[in-house]
RNA sequence: UCCUUCUUAGCUCAGCUGGUUAGAGCACAUGACUGUUAAUCAUGGGGUCCCUGGUUCGAGCCCAGGAGAGGGAGCCA
């Protein structure tokens, strides 16, 4: 007999009609009542075993953990908790679990518990729902640009360019490391490596996505990116994913538009189709924020922000704007900034960002029109001779999750700019080569996919939303 | 990389002013019970007190160094 799937079998009306199901023991109650759960929900499904009628031996097995197969009837349940339950009239070990050794209990684990044990936090509750999440999401990416008529471009994830100066890279090499070929100079010889020179696992493929754009007018990419940064923190991963679009003929504008539009379609899809799991992460952080004071506990739970998100629109602001507001605000004359906010010019530190959000607007704000000296060579640069058309977008709890802008499509602007930031304008010959034929302005943007999951998540920590982070010192599985 | 907190049973944590045999709850095992919902009740097993060195009659506790983890900052997505 085929295994039917738990999530379909709780949606069926029960009519004594005999199935098998199988999947994973999460508790064994009372030596009859199996909780089993196979991952396509987190809801269980309750198997009642007959213990007078079945072997001591297999009842000893059912255990946390095991994996195991059941056939029996699907009833009305009599008990409360759940409307059917299968009666059992087969119970089969597929594969024993030890409950002394196995490191799940049937009990609340920590996250950072489950952190070391990340290959079997997959069958947790809170890691169930946020993986099934996590894939839903991914999907909407993908629906949202499909029905945009978004050509989806595969950029290269080994790389010649760290030109966007996104961070430190790391190296790929076939080099035997405990030999490596110097050159005359004593340097390294990259010369006899695999591709003849230095390469590194890309850090954005930004470049070659405008390269795409100026042909398909409208592209994405959503592929893993590698950054070599030391960062330690709860929003940073040496590798993580990220979706870029990147389309020609678009001004900033446009721009923000498709992004905020983009991100409320991926929000809006993932209340529809796992509302399930949503409700229960929105229960489980409210659970965790009562641990917390009063006044450090959010105002909203996590489905009312989502909603809020859906349904209001993100503000709008130039980065001169936020400099007068964060000026201005009681908290920067109280003092209260650790970096306090005096003239047109600085970088906004996270504290400002998150004043900005979660204070000032109370929602995602978008902030433009950055000073040139603090963002990178490709953005546009403005009339006003001093600003550059970026955008980020700043979501409350996570700080930047997007960042983006109108890219500089005028050559002789974006020459002088890279020798300005001393970009070697000879390597990136290839990119200026859609400056020199039909250029046109275009604009793109980056999104940090795993920023985005802990947003709709409501998770805090972002290790906890890939399946195996990656980050200094921590490479497990 | 910097600042900061932490590391004691499988997990979450107590452990007094440095004092003799290191505790609790949960988990696990055994038994009882048998329509349970993190079942309940009883009993039991379980410890490299992160590592190395030092101070001391005596160190889980004090000191030095190291490792790992959490939080914050920077860099960014």
């Amino acid at each position: 007999m085929t295994r039917v799937r738990i999530k379909d079998i709780l949606k069926t009306t029960p009519t004594n009609q005999t199935i098998t199901v199988k999947g994973w023991v999460r508790t064994f109650r009372n030596n009859s009542f199996i909780a089993l759960n196979d991952g396509s929900t987190n809801n269980n499904l309750q198997i009642v075993v007959d213990f007078t009628n079945t072997p001591e031996e297999i009842l000893k097995r059912i255990t946390t953990g095991a994996a195991i197969s059941a056939t029996g009837t699907l009833i009305a349940s009599q008990g409360k908790g759940q409307t059917v339950e299968v009666k059992a009239t087969s119970v089969e070990i597929i594969g024993d679990s030890d409950a002394e050794k196995y490191p799940l209990q049937p009990k609340k684990h920590s996250l950072e518990f489950l952190r070391e044990i990340a290959h079997l936090r997959f069958r947790t509750n809170t890691f169930g729902a946020v993986f099934r999440v996590r894939n839903s999401l991914a999907f909407a990416v993908h629906k949202f640009f499909n029905e945009k008529g978004f050509l989806y471009i595969h950029t290269p994830i080994i790389s010649a360019s760290d030109a966007e100066g996104a961070g430190e890279t790391f190296h790929v090499t076939n080099f035997d490391l405990s030999n490596i070929p110097k050159d005359e100079a004593g340097a390294v010889d990259h010369k006899q490596d695999f591709f003849g020179k230095s390469v590194n696992l890309t850090v954005s493929g930004q470049l070659e996505g405008e390269l795409a754009a100026m042909a398909f007018s409208d592209i994405y990419t959503f592929g893993p990116t590698f950054r070599a940064e030391n960062s330690n923190t709860t929003r940073h991963l040496a590798e993580f994913w990220m979706i870029e679009p990147e389309m020609a003929f678009y001004e900033l504008k446009d721009n923000m538009d498709l992004a905020e539009e983009m991100l409320q379609y991926i929000i809006k899809h993932a209340l529809e189709n796992n509302l399930e799991d949503i409700e229960f992460l929105s229960q489980r952080l409210e659970e965790e924020e009562k641990q917390k004071p009063q006044n450090e506990r959010s105002e909203l739970s996590l489905l009312d922000k989502l909603k809020f998100c859906i349904d209001n629109k993100f503000e709008r602001v130039t980065y001169t704007q936020a400099i007068e507001i964060l000026r201005e605000s009681n908290h920067n004359k109280k003092k209260k900034f650790t970096y306090l906010v005096d003239k047109w010019g600085v970088d906004l530190q996270s504290e400002h960002e998150r004043y900005l959000v979660e204070k000032h607007f109370k929602k995602p704000v978008i902030l433009t029109d950055y000073p040139k000296e603090i963002k990178s060579f490709y953005m546009r640069q403005n009339d006003d001779g001093k600003t550059v058309a970026a955008m980020d977008i700043l979501f409350p709890g996570i700080g930047e999750i997007v960042g983006g802008s109108q890219r500089e499509e005028r050559l002789d602007k974006l020459e002088t700019r890279m020798s300005e930031m001393g970009i070697p304008v000879e390597e990136l010959s290839w990119y200026l080569d859609t400056r020199r034929f039909g250029t046109c302005p275009h604009a793109g943007f980056g999104l940090g996919f795993e920023r985005l999951v802990l947003f709709i998540t409501g998770m805090t920590n972002i290790r906890d939303v890939i399946p195996f982070p990656r980050t200094p010192k921590n490479c497990e599985f």
